[in-house]
DNA sequence: CCCGTGACAACAT
DNA sequence: CATGTTGCCACGG
């Protein structure tokens, strides 16, 4: 593992199947530093490779998306994420009793390594 | 070369 | 139960 936890995040993140979505902390936690967390968004940031890693399956711990920093605008990840078959939890979706914006339904989609 | 900031998450108050 | 603050490492100025 000579790798810089940083390169470690791009081999995660590029394991994680269509269908599913991964949060920041879980990403950090499989490259070995759980409190890290906020480097993997860095590291995604850096997008070294744009169209071979899928920084819109990384999320954040409650389901929801960066803001504003999306790969194309806000709304582009969740058409992505739509397009894989990802369940998204609306406002309106019961179960998720304040659930204001728009966030990836962990319960059933986040990626189990 | 030193200081501050940054796609987060968990703990403390 | 909600809000505020700290911790972590890397990169930019």
């Amino acid at each position: 593992m000579g790798q810089t936890f940083n390169t470690q995040v791009y081999d995660i993140v590029r394991r994680i199947p269509a269908g599913c979505v991964a949060t920041y902390g879980q990403v950090a936690a499989l490259a070995g530093r759980p409190r890290n967390a906020r480097m993997v968004g860095y590291a995604l940031h850096s997008n070294p490779e744009p169209g071979v890693i899928p920084c819109h399956r990384v999320v954040f711990r409650d389901g929801s998306l960066a803001p504003g920093f999306a790969f194309g605008g806000p709304g582009r990840q969740r058409v992505l994420l739509e397009s894989e078959g990802v369940a998204f939890t609306e406002a309106s979706q019961q179960g998720n009793a304040g659930a204001d914006g728009p966030r990836v339904d962990l319960s059933r989609c986040q990626w189990q390594a």
